[in-house]
DNA sequence: CAGCTTAAAGCAAATTTGTTGCGTCTGGAG
DNA sequence: CTCCAGACGCAACAAATTTGCTTTAAGCTG
């Protein structure tokens, strides 16, 4: 466990803010665990015992840069609101460095912890956007629909087909869901 | 350029053998450089400048591993012969060592050609499915459009969100899918 | 088919990174 | 206030990675 204050909180913050300027500065590919130490003021040691590796530091830092730091805009309608969630999340994820940040993130996470809370993330701003809709009387698709039909092929030609993507193809994809609203029988989670 | 024959070819093939039979023996987290070096008859700076490090080796070998080694079987509808391919498809990627495979694949891939073989790999065989029913005369989805409503929800929960997935999740997406094979606006690539 | 060219492999030294045992420090509980 | 446990620092050690140079052999070319 780690000690939520004081030292053990000191050094986490540290060592965060060393990988994000080093990050910066040298890129992120030149990264190494002794560079990141000393910039932390921190003996490599300890980081290799807290974090176990530089996967599994760097997910740890890619999941807190993946985390959304407001509500998603409330904008009048839900295909409006949807639609607009959708390309901004598209613009964040399919930039060179959300890519990166991605792929951190699913790199060093041998228990999938941190790969769940990103899908989390999601999964809360989605569900904010629907409840809003539900509350105004609005006919909604489910939750985990949305994020089959639009989180998932865009998180999929993200990774595996970064090619010919633009924005106009999360708007379709939000396009296509809202057609499921009723007919679609989720998924089991 | 590797050159396509003689001792190249020979060095690339004993090292992919001794990944499989070194995974296998001591487990996919216990390999090393050296210890498959030594396993396959080479000199580690032999793997080092030809792969650069063990992650896009092992994700060489993954996507070999990921390759379909037969067409998918023809059962008689549409219908069937897509729920049938997705159920395998499901098992297979969606098992500890297909999972295993993914994350390798898609780990040591600068530049995203690995994951766009094994996109294509998926793609191929929904290509032969929905070409046999469109010559039976049946109304099909774009294969795009399978790969958005049926593969890239796998992807994505079996990457982001592994617990609680079964087969039945995948027929339930093939379903839906179906239901797009004439509304559906098919994405750009 | 013999000679040439050059990519790729071998070898070994040097460097860098990762591991571990042990003593010290400091939150936080009693 | 005192004690305990977990986390950190230090330093020696072990392992992996990089690199300059040499050697081998694939695939042309004449």
């Amino acid at each position: 466990m780690v000690r939520p204050g004081g030292r053990s909180a000191r050094v986490q913050a540290s060592v965060h803010a060393a990988v994000r300027e080093l990050a910066s500065e040298v890129g992120r590919d030149a990264l190494t665990v002794p560079m990141i130490a000393q910039r932390a003021g921190v003996t490599p040691s300890t980081i290799y015992r807290r974090w176990g590796d530089l996967q599994e530091l760097m997910s740890d830092v890619a999941v807190e840069r993946l985390r959304p730091d407001t509500a998603p805009k409330d904008i009048g309608d839900l295909a409006s609101s949807l639609t607009a969630w959708a390309e901004q999340f598209f613009d964040e994820m399919a930039s060179p460095a959300g890519r990166a940040y991605i792929r951190d993130a699913l790199l060093g996470d041998p228990d999938g912890s941190n790969a769940g809370r990103c899908s989390a993330y999601a999964a809360e701003q989605i569900d904010i956007i629907l409840t809003r809709a539900t509350e105004r009387g609005e006919n909604t698709p489910d939750t985990e629909t949305v994020i089959d039909h639009v989180v998932a092929p865009l998180m999929y030609r993200i990774l595996f087909r970064p090619d010919g993507l633009d924005a106009s193809y999360a708007r379709r994809l939000v396009a296509t869901a809202m057609t499921l609203s009723r007919t679609s029988s989720p998924p089991t989670a």
